[in-house]
DNA sequence: AGCACGCCGACT
DNA sequence: GTCGGCGTGCTC
């Protein structure tokens, strides 16, 4: 008998083809196995979305369903709750099922044939459990903190999701390292996720997974997942997931998908980063995903941050409040030293200068500088922090007022003195630095402002007199020039030059390090008794509300890196250079006091009804002219108001103007945008799908028409 | 998203 | 006279 299969391909949510296609087949299939089908001209990866249905879809006809091609075999199909998670995405992000079950596969599945499938998996099962050490040795345990055993001892014995507030250095990793190897000692199968917020955090971390647990699991216990890897090491790593050889998966937001039948356990490491965020495609968020996911397979969820997402810290609020993850703190850094008071707990003393009392336009202020000084003399090391790179982000002609606008983008072209060029960095639109002003022929044209470049020439020029001592005779008068390093998007373009240039600054071969976000993040630092920020005032009075939690964030982050031997933590120092020192972020900073911090921030959100005490979306929409743009939008708002009343809906959604975005041109394409809110997440959702239909019908109107694409942000990060 | 078909500008 | 630009439309 001939059954029809509902099948999910690859179509994307501006396409009619909406929900899964239907496909003849003369076996049944288990839902969630592998299929080839045909669509048009194309033959292409699909997943069996449920059981052999009789019941004809009534819409189509009979005589164009075409039979499936075949079914991958050796693959088992996938879970009820993979099938489930994707299907929660799908609809919580306003995106069809097909677009993220596909966008969630290895790219190699769909591209190798059947053949060459065939070696790979073969390849794949001669791996798999021959290396088993047949003697576990027993792990190097490390010695715990009480801290860390109180967090390990509630995580064992409550349900969460958890949240693990724990400051920089007081060990989340070892209480990470330590409930998985807990976990997979009790359970023979169970599988874990630990997810990172960036690819360039994975190293470090899988060398220490594998050192702990490959000896006791053997070398494919460990597998990694993230957008960094080669097609074939992605469909390696997937096919461990997948068949249950791999235990453990460490990877990037893209791991939340992956397929684990035995999933017991997801940890979210830096819960707070915005990487989580998925920016393109299906905008999900990973972390909010991974405690779904956790729900729906009954697997725990850990969320780990010094700092950590309002939203995550809201939730982590008393139960008897309301709350529904259960906080575990950390607040003490490992080896602190109690004995030196001003420092307290082993943290970086925070030092403002007050840019007010300092020469005017000065960019190293002279107490910041001298403090540089003694670091160099010392044979410490320093870290300059600025979040911006190349050499200046605009360049300016004074006589005509010309600046270095992008012909394709609303923004200006940065300045990059390496290779002097002027760089787009929204459109990549890349020119060489003209000689004189484009406009009026002025030759005297100027960069305004400045970048990591810039200041990295800008210490070069401070510190040209100071000699560091020589190593070997520890003479100061005969020592040599002070070595500055840069590290940003630039200066690692190249694959290794991360790691290398981390090597130079981890060796000592570099007295200060000037770069952006990128050095904030992660990387240990045991020698950095300073870290300077330059000019971190402009999240202060930004007009995105979350702009101070991201500031905080990264100058908490920033301060983590000094000093976190327990050596010299005694005497390490973060400077922030501020015309507003007795604002109170600085002020929270200053006592490293994030629950402060986060309790003044909730309060503001509470009385801007601003989340979390709303829930948010935002309909982004894109054509050749801002009119077009914003048009469809505005007829598409008109008619989901007539909608809303017969949802009855209407108090509960508030629509705003249609306005272009912050950055209006983007590669000469016009956009504009939309904000949706609602103080309930559930009628938000039902408002979001209902509207989904009106949209797609606006784009068949003259409104529609010049259209170039439509998307959907549930729970934006940015406005 | 692909991949077709289809109607208007600069080239062997 | 063709090659090719991307606008519109279709795919179980």
């Amino acid at each position: 008998m001939t059954l029809r299969l509902p099948v999910l391909v690859h179509t994307p949510a501006h396409s009619q083809l909406a929900g899964p296609l239907t496909y003849l087949s003369e076996q049944a299939l288990a839902a969630g196995t592998l299929v080839r089908v045909p669509l048009g001209k194309r033959e292409l990866l699909g997943v069996v979305w449920e059981s052999p249905t009789d019941r004809a879809s009534s819409a189509l006809d009979p005589e164009k369903l075409r039979p499936l091609v075949g079914t991958l075999d050796g693959i088992a199909p996938l879970t009820l709750a993979w099938r489930q998670l994707v299907m929660f995405a799908a609809n919580y992000y306003q995106r069809s099922a097909g677009e993220v079950a596909l966008a969630a596969l290895p790219p190699q599945l769909r591209d190798l044939n059947t053949p060459q499938l065939a070696r790979r998996l073969k390849r794949h099962a001669k791996t798999t459990g021959a290396d088993l050490p047949n003697n576990p040795v027993a792990i190097d345990s490390v010695a715990l903190t009480e801290e860390q055993m109180g967090a390990i001892a509630r995580f064992d014995l409550e349900v969460g999701p958890f949240l693990l507030f724990g400051a920089t250095g007081s060990g989340k990793t070892e209480v990470y390292l330590h409930s998985v190897q807990q976990l997979l000692s009790r359970d023979p199968s169970a599988q874990a996720m630990v997810m990172v917020p960036e690819i360039n955090l994975t190293p470090q971390l899988e060398a220490r997974f594998r050192a702990r647990f490959n000896p006791l699991y053997g070398d494919n216990a460990v597998v990694s997942l993230h957008s960094g890897m080669t097609p074939a090491q992605r469909l390696r790593s997937w096919l461990a997931a997948h068949s249950g050889v791999a235990r453990i998966v460490l990877g990037t937001r893209m791991a939340v998908f992956a397929s684990l039948p035995k999933l017991k356990l997801i940890i979210v490491d830096e819960e707070h980063d915005p990487s989580y965020k998925s920016q393109e495609g299906a905008r999900y968020s990973a972390r909010d995903l991974a405690v779904y996911r956790g729900w729906l397979e009954g697997a725990k969820v850990l969320l780990g941050s010094a700092t950590p997402a309002l939203e995550s810290w809201y939730h982590s609020r008393p139960a008897n409040e309301g709350g529904r993850y259960v906080r575990l703190e950390m607040p003490s850094r490992i080896g602190a030293n109690a004995a030196l008071p001003t420092t307290g707990g082993g943290f970086p003393l925070v030092r403002r200068v007050d840019m007010n009392h300092q020469p005017k336009k000065c960019v190293i202020s002279p107490p910041l500088l001298d403090a540089i000084v003694q670091r160099v003399a010392r044979g410490e090391q320093s870290m300059v922090f600025l979040n911006r790179r190349g050499y200046a982000p605009v360049l300016h002609c004074a006589d005509c007022d010309w600046k270095s606008e992008c012909p394709h983008c609303s923004a200006y072209r940065v300045f990059h003195k390496i290779d002097r060029t002027l760089r787009c960095h929204h459109c990549g639109f890349a020119e060489r630095v003209p000689r004189a002003c484009p406009a009026c022929g002025n030759p005297d044209i100027a960069p305004l402002g400045r970048g990591t470049e810039r200041l990295e020439e800008h210490l070069a020029e401070l510190l040209a007199n100071v000699r560091r001592p020589n190593s070997v005779s520890e003479q100061w008068s005969e020592g040599e020039p002070v070595r500055i390093a840069r590290i940003d998007a630039d200066s690692t373009r190249l694959k290794g030059e991360l790691e290398s240039q981390l090597a130079r600054v981890h060796s000592g071969e570099v007295d200060v390090l000037v770069g952006t976000q990128m050095i904030a993040k992660g990387h240990d630092f045991r020698r950095i008794t300073l870290v300077a920020t330059i000019n971190p005032d402009g999240a202060l009075f930004s007009s995105d509300f979350r702009a101070p939690e991201r500031l905080f964030s990264l100058l908490m982050q920033a301060a983590g890196r000094a000093g976190r031997d327990a050596g010299i933590s005694g005497r390490s120092e973060m400077w922030l250079q501020t015309f507003h020192p007795k604002h109170p972020l600085f002020e929270a900073l200053k006592r490293h006091d994030y629950p402060a911090f986060a309790a003044q921030q909730l309060k503001e959100r509470e009385q801007a009804a601003m989340p979390p005490f709303s829930f948010q979306a935002l309909v982004r929409a894109e054509a050749r002219t801002q009119d077009v743009a914003q048009g469809f939008l505005t007829a598409a708002s008109a008619a989901a108001a007539d909608m809303i009343d017969v949802e009855h809906l209407t108090p509960h959604i508030t629509l705003y103007p249609a306005v272009p975005m912050t950055i209006q041109r983007v590669a000469n394409v016009e956009r504009a945008q939309m904000l949706i809110e609602s103080p309930s997440r559930a009628a938000l959702q039902r408002f979001l799908t209902a509207w989904q239909a009106v949209l797609h019908a606006t784009r068949q109107q003259p409104e529609g028409k010049g259209l170039i694409r439509w998307a959907v942000d549930v729970d934006p990060l940015a406005i």
